[in-house]
DNA sequence: CACCATGTTCCTTG
DNA sequence: CCAAGGAACATGGT
């Protein structure tokens, strides 16, 4: 689950539930999530501290946390990868299969689980120093965004997913920014006009925005087990409409082969630096 | 067996 | 040094 408006939506959600509450012990099922951390490092560093505010960067989750009020805050920096998932559930409750860090709070317990373990839990910040401006806040203007996309000749939907260049648009909101935008995915950075990179900023923070007010509307079964890691759906108990398929959200993604809802032309996939893109070739002509 | 998957990092090539 | 392309990472689902 992890472009910025799930990380978005899991930290408004854990927020509440994790702050002020102590740990009293760390178990990590997957070293390679805590690295350069080893588990004993982590767990030396984390138990007994207490949760203060959780926070998001990009799509990263910033756990804050102190040793009682006299002793210096710090922070434990999580991401989600491709299939992470966080929360919180009863300490009786059985641990899920791909369980990478268990953390005890005593009546209940927070867990990170990642079936892929590309997501990550440890101290390292060094990776947020890399990251460019936040879609959604005011640095993220269009003289800012003409500057980030410059000269280069790669695809402006490549550009899109580099993280240094605006942080948190994911391979399938940067699809959709595009569609809305009326932009081919496959147009070189360097050769969009003024007028199109502030519409595409525009419809970039639209769509992220957007996403965030869906999540933030929908009932999410945050510990539910079930059912895959697509975005927003969180175990498939309540088969309700609003969350019964992530994907009937999505304009153009995973829609190849489908009328495009805007022209009725066909929603074609194709695929740049290794990852899928949906377009319509009609609507965003190249 | 083949190909696909919401992400990031490392290595190679130019 | 930089830009760009590709593989790697680990584990599935189809």
């Amino acid at each position: 689950m992890p472009e910025l408006p799930e990380v978005e939506v899991l930290v408004r959600h854990l927020d509440p539930l994790l702050r002020g509450k102590r740990i009293r012990g760390v178990t990590v099922g997957r070293a390679k999530i805590v690295r350069p951390e080893t588990s004993a490092t982590l767990a030396d560093r984390l138990v007994g501290a207490t949760f203060g505010a959780t926070t998001r960067r990009a799509k990263y989750l910033l756990f804050d946390l102190r040793h009682g009020t006299r002793s210096e805050p710090f922070s434990v920096v999580g991401h989600l990868g491709m299939t992470g998932r966080m929360f919180l559930q009863p300490a009786s409750a059985p641990l899920p299969k791909h369980t990478a860090v268990s953390i005890d709070l005593g009546e209940q317990r927070f867990v990170f689980e990642d079936q892929r373990c590309f997501g990550r839990f440890n101290l390292d910040r060094a990776p947020l120093a890399e990251l460019g401006p936040e879609p959604l806040s005011d640095d993220f203007t269009a003289d800012a965004f003409s500057e980030a996309l410059g000269r280069s000749s790669q695809a402006v939907k490549v550009k899109l997913l580099d993280q240094s260049l605006v942080a948190g648009i994911g391979n399938i909101y940067a699809s959709e920014a595009l569609f809305l935008a009326g932009i081919s995915p496959l147009r070189r950075a360097r050769s969009l006009g003024r007028e199109e990179i502030g519409r595409l900023r525009d419809r970039v923070r639209e769509v992220l925005a957007d996403a965030i007010r869906f999540g933030g509307s929908v009932p999410l079964d945050w510990s539910g087990a079930g059912k895959g890691h697509a975005l927003f759906y969180y175990g498939a108990k309540e088969t309700g409409p609003a969350t019964r398929s992530a994907e009937e959200r999505f304009a153009v993604y995973g829609r190849d082969g489908e009328p495009c809802t805007r022209c009725s032309g066909e929603v074609v996939r194709c695929v740049q630096a290794g990852r899928s893109t949906f377009h319509c070739p009609r609507c965003q002509l190249a």
